[in-house]
DNA sequence: GTCTTTCTGTAGCGACCGCTAGGAAAATCT
DNA sequence: AGATTTTCCTAGCGGTCGCTACAGAAAGAC
């Protein structure tokens, strides 16, 4: 049958590269990392639950058995797929807020950018870490992403805290409430995308909604 | 095979008391409302997938053939409950937009009216219409509520674009935007209640949010 | 009473769930 | 070459899913 080995790829992408050659018995027939990729898409698309094993087995091309070897049980590899998410595709908040010299330019920016991710045709509509364990049997599951969305708000919060410190935002400014004010929208935001809105309609939202900022 | 027909099994029958007279054969032994705010109750908390009709029926206090016997297969009974609390917890929204005098106030109270709402402890947090129904495998079931928030946008924007018209609002508003920003601060606030945000933090939250509209 | 109608509880259907045993296959090591 | 290690495929485990056949139970109609 079909043997697409790329010796190379094998074993390194799994983990350190470590030069070696140590792979002793029979390759692994398919590249983790793109099947890695395959299952994320699957779970943005239709959350944790949603998402059967023989749904995943099917998207990345393998059998169940390789799947466990591979990815330990559905649990773990959807662990691993909201880590690979949260550096990949759902980076960009912490990067325009790292970068950007202000609170107000750095949440700014992140809902400009979340318009036009939550949109795009190349993926899935809207965040995964939104809507992936909404309404899971799994407690844990839920409590994993429920954990993200919530330590998102808190670094919006301290993040504009720093600025009232800093002399950048008056000093009565209610730091709570405009960080979860800039939440609330982007989740919303997540939820519009996903109910068809368009990038165009995403992207007047996002600046009506910096209209909120002391002195604009 | 099946004969449901009894046009009075559906909803006739329900409280309309004995003075008809109409009921023939050995009677209900549970109350067909009581056991419609059960079912809503959990599909409320657990949405509709997570709910399985093993649930319904513990919750409900009743057997699986009576369960279908007045309700139908469970997207049936998931169609009334939908039905149910639009009418009942999710009417506040519509009450407010009718009852104000103008688009921004109506708007304002649905906002407070929300932060107190979505964080009652008599019932599950959040709301049903956003929550219940996400990651589905009936897409039918997902397109249910996605439509009924659609029709919620809409009915924002078109109470806005009144106030616009009768000369309330300036000229140049963005009505489309306005109603999306509020769309997305609500469908917030229902994510953050589910999150544990309490009903100060979501008051205030309300309260930043209004001040994007004109002349404030 | 007996008949008819409707509801209730038991018990189980086929389908799918997450997951894994067991053996054949494909590589390296000696 | 054989031995060893790791992965792959087939097949199927026990459990739950939504749903229903069936027979007994409780009411009015006669």
């Amino acid at each position: 049958m079909r043997y697409k080995i790329s010796p190379m790829t094998t074993g390194r992408d799994t983990q350190t590269q470590g030069g070696t050659g140590r792979t002793r018995g029979r390759p692994r027939s398919f590249d983790r990392a793109t099947a890695l990729e395959k299952a994320l898409m699957a779970f943005w698309e239709h959350g944790y639950e949603a998402t059967s094993v023989s749904d995943l087995t099917r998207v990345m091309g393998i059998g169940a058995p390789s799947l466990y070897a591979a990815f330990g049980d559905k649990r773990t590899l959807f662990d691993e797929v909201v880590r690979v998410y949260a550096g990949t595709h759902g980076a960009f908040a912490d990067r325009a807020l790292a970068e950007e010299p202000t609170a107000r330019e750095g949440i700014g920016r992140m809902l400009r950018e979340a318009a036009a991710e939550y949109t795009d045709p190349s993926h899935p509509y809207g965040c995964l870490i939104v809507h992936a364990a909404t309404n899971c049997t799994s407690a844990e599951v839920e409590a994993l992403l429920r954990e993200r969305r919530n330590a998102g708000i808190a670094a919006l919060e301290s993040r504009i805290r720093a600025d009232v410190v800093a002399g950048l935002l008056p000093a009565g400014t209610d730091a709570a409430a405009l960080a979860r004010h800039a939440g609330a929208v982007i989740q919303g935001m997540s939820q519009q995308a996903r109910d068809g809105a368009q990038r165009e309609e995403l992207e007047a939202l996002a600046k009506i909604a910096m209209t909120i900022w002391p002195h604009d």
